[in-house]
DNA sequence: AGCGGTTTTGACAATCGTTTTCATCTAGCC
DNA sequence: GGCTAGATGAAAACGATTGTCAAAACCGCT
């Protein structure tokens, strides 16, 4: 994947960003903050991101993807902020134990999770 | 709430179903059916319902609306088949108890939280 | 520096799930 | 049986996301 202009900014806007955030309100921040790029760019960066495991995507409940660049690729789970969409890294071998065990219990095969937690962070309350 | 031909329609079929669906796709088996709705009647019966309480409302990957009539009112998560829809109810002390010590510990409050597992199931496999 | 071929970009149109609108119909009550 | 608030549904509107395609940027080569 070559490394242009565009695919710079978005992802130091997610940087700059350093919480979940819908590819449109990454758009408007960088074109806040000058570094204009097309919508359609900001999608399909997003989306390559993620298939390269770059970024994690979550769903809000109203459907939306909202992206994050996670500090670690490793499988993790996350505390997020409804409100400004910070958002915690966490991982827990409780859920992994649960759900791996759960699946066996029921003959499910092949089986992926979620579990995600959504408050307010100390700073929005 | 009015008891009309088509709300009970709705929720027969959500029964008949008993896994989780898309409401086009209870459009679709209704139809088949013989019991004709409008789609926007589905998909307002299925919102009220989801408010009531009656039935739960998952997302799938791609950001569509899944919903199913469960046995219980009380607070559960799933295990579901990606290929037909099926799914077990389960609930887990230890989610619970992992969502209120992680969200406590970083200060969050109005915490919520979504664990659902995805697989195949034994008949689909 | 200039070239040619491939990749990327972005304005716009198209898609698809979902919601709104609004004129018509119906359930439930007198 | 008639009244009326609430319910229905066809069609239009909506909003997030994806496809299209011509123009622009990039790369390796000379």
């Amino acid at each position: 994947m070559k490394a242009t202009r565009q695919r710079v900014a978005v992802r130091e806007a997610l940087d700059r960003a350093g919480a979940f955030r819908t590819a449109q309100a990454l758009h408007d921040e960088m074109k806040t903050a000058g570094e204009a790029v097309g919508l359609t760019t900001v999608y399909r960066t997003l989306q390559a991101l993620a298939d390269a495991g770059e970024v994690d995507v979550l769903r809000t409940a109203d459907g939306e993807a909202i992206y994050r660049r996670c500090a670690t690729g490793d499988h993790h789970h996350h505390l997020v902020c409804r409100s400004c969409g910070a958002s915690v890294e966490v991982s827990s071998d409780e859920v992994e134990r649960w759900a791996a065990a759960t699946a066996e219990l029921h003959g499910f095969s092949d089986v992926e999770h979620t579990a995600e937690l959504y408050g307010t962070c100390r700073g929005c309350s």
